[in-house]
RNA sequence: GUGGCCAUAGCUCAAUGGUAGAGCUCCAGAUUGUGGUUCUGGCUGUUGCGGGUUCGAGUCCCGUUGGCCACCCCA
């Protein structure tokens, strides 16, 4: 077994993470972003920094054998912003980099969330403008589309820090204590009235006025404004209840929950425009914002959606299907067997003969466990070889030399037709 | 860190305190050259671990480890 928290990915859950991962670049790529990756290990004052208390009770952190506090990543958002720091000279502004890590915490494992998992990170670097913000909320609702669910299975729900700020400021609360007020804000939803008024004390009441309007900004309306025309309004609401427990975020931020409710949070993210300054001690300042998407609570929605599971199993199994299987119905026949195996796979096809010697029946049976379309025989009609399409069952005798040609044509309508499906999703 | 539930074959689960089983998977066959169906046979267990009660414990009790779920927190 191994450790607590901890996943084997066996062959089935491992297509899986791959189908995940494939969909997350495509989608990213879809929108200029680039991939950039970073070390799994970081210093521990790198996280210590600039996070809360509980973040570094979660963290997963030793002491190396060179005597440096080290800590698996929580997050990429520091490491970025380490990056970034360091090297964003060399890059146009803004950058727009995307990242699939493994990211670690130390805590007891429950439903949706393991000590591991990987998620996708989006951040665009050194771009103050609204049209950044609504143009990676497009991204995130994009990227959720585009594993099958539609604006009746999941919304981002939109929310912005500085409205609350704002607010803060009018009712004149001293800047050390807006974290504290947020955080209230942020559990509101979460916990029982009570536990909020008594910690919001004197604001409860305009506070819970807010909650029940539902609160507006002009930044609000005009970032909904801008998906509805891109055809997304279906997929996003306002909703100042978010506020992100990251003390980090200072504008805009925003989540992805599932319609029904079933699921914690699947997204997050936001606005985080002083986070590159404070971790290069205000050497390089740049306006940035990004979100992150784990695959441990997607996982389980797709699985609990009819569409897209079945998108995603018709997508796995032309994956892991091999194009032809050689039977060998003579032994003699082995060598010219793995010659024109050989051969077609040169040519690209994934074809699989059998290692040892096996009966025929028990061939054509790994042959079709296989997934295979076509098996090719070699026996007594060497050096003619049957082909046998085994979806049809017809089978037809080729010569050596036109097998090439022939397997083409059989072929290559059913792999275009199958890219022809992926490129659609 | 706190609490609840659970632990039997690779998987899903049976077994009144009385000889540990079934289905699925896997492997091998069904007269030596044609798959999906079917049939036959076979493998796998210190019943998580350690104590206790009892003539006898998978079953009851205590401890322990692990898993799941919820809380806390949320990257």
């Amino acid at each position: 077994m191994p450790l607590t928290g901890f996943r084997d990915f066996l062959p089935a859950a491992c297509a899986e993470r791959n189908y995940i991962f494939s969909k997350w670049r495509e989608v990213a790529r879809r929108y200029g972003f680039v991939e950039f990756d970073g070390p799994l290990l970081e210093e521990l004052d790198l996280y210590k920094k600039k996070s809360g208390d509980e973040i570094v009770r979660q963290l997963y952190d030793f002491v190396d054998k060179g005597e440096r506090a080290v800590a698996l990543r929580p997050e990429m958002t520091p490491t970025l912003a380490r990056i970034v720091a360091t090297h964003h000279r060399d890059f146009r502004k803004p950058l727009k980099w995307f990242s699939i890590p493994q990211v670690f915490r130390y805590e007891r494992p429950q439903r949706g969330r393991l000590r591991e998992h990987f998620q996708l990170n989006c951040d665009i670097i050194g771009e103050a403008s609204r049209e950044a913000d609504a143009e990676l909320i497009a991204l995130v609702i994009d990227v959720v589309r585009a594993i099958g669910f539609s604006a009746k299975d999941f919304v981002v729900r939109i929310s912005d820090r500085e409205f609350w700020t704002e607010f803060l400021k009018s009712e004149r609360v001293p800047e050390e204590r807006w974290e504290e007020m947020l955080q209230a804000i942020d559990k509101s939803e979460r916990e029982p009235r009570e536990n909020t008024t008594e910690k919001l004390g004197a604001l409860a009441d305009p506070v819970f006025g807010i909650l029940a309007k539902g609160g507006e900004s002009a930044k609000l309306n005009s970032i909904l404004e801008n998906l509805r025309a891109r055809g997304l309004a279906d997929f996003a609401k306002v909703d100042v209840r978010i506020v992100r427990g990251l003390a980090y975020y200072t504008g805009i931020v925003f989540e992805v929950f599932d319609r029904a409710g079933k699921f914690r949070a699947i997204a997050g993210g936001g606005r985080y425009d002083q986070l590159v300054s404070q971790l290069s001690d205000g050497a390089v300042s740049l306006p940035a914002l990004g979100f992150a998407i784990g695959d441990v609570v997607l996982g389980e929605m797709i699985r609990a959606n009819p569409t897209a599971r079945a998108q995603m199993e018709s997508a796995l199994a032309s994956d892991r299907a091999v194009d032809i299987f050689a039977v060998i119905a003579k032994p003699d026949r082995r060598a010219d067997a793995s010659a024109i195996v050989q051969e077609l796979r040169d040519h690209g096809w994934r074809v699989e003969y059998p290692l040892n010697a096996m009966n025929i029946p028990k061939q054509f049976h790994t042959a079709e466990a296989r997934g295979a379309r076509l098996a090719i025989l070699f026996g007594d009609e060497w050096p003619a070889i049957a082909v046998k399409d085994l979806t049809s069952g017809e089978q037809v005798l080729v010569a050596r030399e036109q097998l090439l040609a022939h397997i083409a044509r059989q072929c290559l309508s059913s792999r275009a037709e199958r890219s022809e499906v992926e490129r659609s999703r």
